[in-house]
RNA sequence: GCGCCCGUAGCUCAGUUGGAUAGAGCACCGGCCUUCUAAGCCGGUGGUCGCAGGUUCGAGUCCUGCCGGGCGCGCCA
């Protein structure tokens, strides 16, 4: 539709070269929207004000002659000029209903369209190291990523979602020294725990698993543990203390026991993450481990890279990344004086793996958190003779819970932050899943618990659910009068959608292919729940207006050809966002 | 101090990439169930778009500087 038109405007000017204009626009310079007002029409379009000084005529004087050298369309039924000169389009009842046709031909498939040709794009998200439990901002950023996943397909992406398992470096030791400490806690020994250490309930719950599947066979008494150990923090370094602790788990318990403890506690948190993920209808196509990235010679393979192109240079005993030289702030260090290497240099590894594997564009879902991370990965992909633009980082802010009016607390070192599963168990997944997506993701998200749980007018998950409730019970009815729908006449009948509802039902639903469109390439979901709620509410109107059964069966099968329209395109709506469409509520 | 995000109605937020008279939901006030689900619909109250400049036909949107809030600035991840 808005292609017709703007091929009726290219033409239009393509008659005024010579007299009015010099040269032919440039295609990019016709923009024609959609009225933001129903008084100005359908589709409108500002170029008449953009070409002006051009023509040296005044925008509106432009605008008439451009519409006087519109050809006729079918389509269109009427064009005026209006404001400072912006010429509005009024489109054909037949060009309104024409979407009805589509949504029946495309089914499940409408809004979908090939934007991007087919372009593979690697959309990598949640990756949250197994350690502890999902918690609820983490949840924001599944629900995030799956559906922008959805919307990146929709629009003509081959996307390969992927989870990256952080599964080799300190965090995970950490992880298990700390279920170790709780194990031996069990076995009745007396120690402190660190203040670096993981002090979750679920740590507790591996290290009895532990203690029921190896009884105490990993006993080791305090005075062993303890011994010579560097002070923990304030005194000391908490870091150092942790990675003594650590060595001297690796010597008392030897690789093979050891191991047994890291593989528990890793499998255990890997299980529960997945589960989480998957109950809550979050899905992967991979998930990739550090570990196996760097069994793979993955990261030596990128730091020869990074070597290769005089990236890298040694200072006080450590190899340093020249980030700086490549937009960031500073440089980076990639490899410990210790010999060990920093969590960036897997990332490097990852992110160039993600290139070699042939994916032209990478998108990031991070928490807002991680921002500073990213120059340095694009530095280094760049370093390595990468498009550093193709990595693309959607960063996700914040989410505060409340409880009525209160905010509730939340921090990882007193233990009692509310995770994912709490959560989804408290209010639902589906209104979990829409008040994540409800608001623009670089906006802090206040999460009400009261209101996502409430079964009130006041909960908005509710509302567009409800639209297509209603749809099934029309249908139900139908069926209980004996009488059924007819699609062939239907389509033959569409003319007769012409009260004012039904026109803007018509239009909300046209809208749909453009709001996924902008929703995936502008990579924000919550533009989709905001249209979601508007096609509800046109059809909730329309609804309370008029009657759909009625007795000529021409009228009525439109009518009902409209109202399954509007169903599809909330089914194909909330399937995006992996939301449920109930038939009852 | 530096970097990123945010500041729009009493509250929570949209705002079609610079367009026409700034919009929703909630809250508040008033109407609508003998008719397909009232978890709904209709109407009303409510605004100096943080402040000050700039760019242009036109700014909530872009640029600069302030003010206020959040996050991040390790040889942790």
């Amino acid at each position: 539709m808005k292609a017709e038109l703007e091929r009726l405007i290219a033409d239009a000017l393509q008659t005024l070269v010579g007299s009015l204009l010099q040269a032919p626009p440039d295609p990019g310079s016709i923009t024609i929207e959609r009225a933001r007002d129903a008084g100005h029409g359908d589709y409108s379009t500002n170029v008449a004000l953009r070409l002006a000084k051009q023509a040296r005529r005044s925008p509106r004087d432009l605008a008439q002659a451009i519409v006087q050298a519109l050809p006729r369309s079918d389509l269109v039924t009427r064009v005026e000029v209006a404001g400072a000169g912006f010429i509005n389009f009024h489109l054909a009842a037949s060009a309104q209903n024409a979407v009805l046709r589509q949504i029946v031909e495309r089914g499940e498939h409408f809004g979908e369209s090939d934007l991007v040709h087919g372009q593979p794009l690697l959309i990598e998200f949640v990756s949250v190291n197994p350690t502890g439990p999902l918690h609820v901002g983490h949840g924001r950023q599944a629900a995030y990523g799956a559906t922008l996943a959805n919307l990146l397909a929709a629009i003509g992406h081959r996307v390969h979602r992927e989870y990256y398992i952080n599964d080799a470096g300190r965090q995970v030791d950490i992880l298990s020294l700390s279920v170790w400490l709780r194990y031996l806690e069990l076995c009745g020994e007396t120690l402190p725990f660190p203040s670096d250490g993981y002090r979750g309930e679920y740590v507790r719950g591996i290290a009895s698993s532990l203690h029921a599947q190896q009884g105490v066979t990993l006993l080791r008494p305090a005075a062993a543990v303890l011994d010579g150990i560097a002070p923990d923090a304030p005194a000391g370094d908490k870091d150092k203390h942790v990675d003594a602790l650590i060595a001297r788990m690796q010597s008392l318990l030897g690789d093979e026991l050891r191991s047994r403890v890291h593989e528990l506690s890793l499998s255990s948190m890997l299980t529960d993450i997945r589960a989480d993920l998957r109950e809550f209808g979050v899905e992967f196509d991979q998930w990739t481990s550090e570990r196996e990235l760097v069994r793979s010679g993955a990261v030596e393979h990128a730091i020869e890279a990074l070597r290769a192109r005089d990236a890298l240079y040694e200072k006080d005993g450590a190899v340093w990344f020249r980030a700086s030289q490549y937009g960031d702030d500073e440089d980076r260090v990639l490899i410990r004086s210790n010999g060990q290497k920093t969590y960036f240099a897997p990332d490097v590894a990852y992110h160039l793996n993600k290139f070699e594997r042939g994916f032209e564009r990478l998108i990031d879902v991070l928490g807002a958190d991680h921002h500073g991370y990213v120059a340095r990965v694009r530095g280094a992909l760049v370093a390595m003779g990468r498009p550093g633009d193709a990595l693309e980082a959607c960063l996700i802010q914040i989410v505060s819970l409340f409880r009525g009016g209160e905010k509730v607390a939340m921090g990882k070192r007193e233990g009692q932050f509310v995770t994912l599963r709490q959560l989804r168990e408290e209010v639902g997944n589906d209104a979990c899943r829409l008040f994540y997506l409800m608001r623009s993701h670089d906006q802090h998200l206040d999460f009400d618990l009261e209101l996502a749980k409430s079964r009130t007018n006041e909960n908005p998950v509710y509302y567009i659910q409800y639209a297509h409730a209603r749809v099934q019970s029309v249908l139900r009815q139908l069926a209980s009068r004996e009488l059924s729908y007819d699609e062939t006449q239907a389509l033959q009948s569409l003319a007769l959608l012409n009260s004012a509802h039904e026109q803007a039902v018509l239009k909300e639903l046209a809208r749909y292919p453009e709001i996924i469109a902008q929703a995936a390439t502008a990579r924000t979901p919550h533009t989709v729940v905001h249209y979601l709620r508007e096609l509800a509410n046109s059809f909730h109107t329309w609804y309370n207006a008029s009657t759909f059964i009625v007795e000529e069966a021409p009228l009525r099968n439109a009518r009902l050809a409209l109202a399954l329209g509007v169903r599809q395109v909330l089914r194909n709506g909330l399937a995006l966002m992996g939301i449920c469409a109930p038939d009852s509520m």
